[in-house]
DNA sequence: GACGTTATGTCAGCCATGTTGACTTATTGG
DNA sequence: CCAATAAGTCAACATGGCTGACATAACGTC
């Protein structure tokens, strides 16, 4: 069967015992010593998404229902070139389920003022009321994480998550962050790049 | 045009200035300032899985054979059942996968020992490398964003995630976690639940 | 040895959400 | 008037979830 079983060196996470996933020390780590956090990450995104699903899918919306409607929410009038360059999906899948949300009356769009051939898109009142129990279900999930961790944790957890964006996207995350309107332009159009 | 813009008290973030997204005090937090981790898990995410995304592609691979290449080297040896109860999807989702990375020699099966009926998984050299270039470059990135927090941001960072994960799921992860086989009787089945 | 259970594989089809390419419409601004 | 822009739409395709039904092989028990 050959040696299919070990590659690398030694993998050992260093979990000391009092903590359930991670010791207390700052050994220099080799890159493999990361492994564990490709999991927590994988699982620690699948059931952050899994409550929001469950309430969606009452509704016959999905996950790219709920990002429309948040981001919608934290930047009200935002045009739908600007959703368009904050997820970074093309106009047609954004229009599928714009359209739903729109002719169901959880969204609302409204031509632009100076410019009348925008959309700028609001929630509506039915709209923010799903939105928010979608946000209320998530932000508990993550005070609980944060509940257990001493002071300063919330800082350093923002800021890991913040330091796994690549670095072009970070500025307008930024900003979006700070419920601003974000300047995309130096952004990354694909993946990394 | 009504009041669709603002709901809830006042969602300031608390951002000081020195740090990009976070503040260092902790003051009480109502759960809407906790908005702009939904953003940044979600921007995360993306950011993180998008660097094996392109990888894969060139192999005409997608995520889902990422994470079964993944947790094959992680617990050689794994049966197909045991990777079920991981992966959380239906044997028919496997399949479509597992079968083209068996036709292509990226994982070896080989019945069980003791009952014969087991496929155990195995990684080939050729699906090993594979694995090593998709866990290299994501490493990379996790290292980057634990490089700029201080010291006991590795273990913090892993507990807050671990955190994220749904309590009847934590013990599975923790095992696995550590590379061994995971007792997965008490998680949850579905979502949360 | 027959038989029920288990582990795995497979066929067929559906859904959600991403993609590309091509085209229309309304509006803007020079 | 006309080119450029914002948005919408149609058609087709890929990935990766899902369900239901059924096949095969091996195990274990009576």
């Amino acid at each position: 069967m050959a040696d299919i079983t070990s590659e690398g060196p030694s993998e050992h996470l260093g979990a000391t015992g009092h903590s359930p996933v991670a010791a207390a020390d700052d050994r220099p780590s080799s890159l493999v010593d990361l492994i564990g956090y490709i999991e927590l990450f994988y699982f620690a995104y699948r059931d952050f998404t899994c409550d929001p699903d469950a309430i969606l899918a009452q509704y016959g919306f999905g996950r790219a229902h709920h990002r429309v409607l948040h981001f919608v929410h934290r930047i009200p009038g935002l045009k739908v070139a600007e959703l368009l360059d904050i997820l970074k999906i093309t106009k047609q899948s954004l229009a599928r389920v714009l359209k739903q949300l729109v002719d169901e009356g959880f969204i609302i769009q409204k031509a632009g003022n100076e410019d009348r051939r925008e959309r700028r898109l609001y929630l509506s009142a039915k709209g923010a009321r799903l939105n928010d129990k979608l946000t209320q279900i998530q932000a508990k999930r993550i005070e609980g994480a944060l509940a257990n961790l001493g002071p300063g944790a919330d800082a350093l957890a923002r800021n890991f998550l913040f330091g796994m964006i690549t670095e072009k996207n970070r500025p307008q995350v930024e900003t979006l962050i700070k419920g601003q309107r974000a300047d995309t332009s130096e952004a990354a159009p694909d993946c990394n790049t």
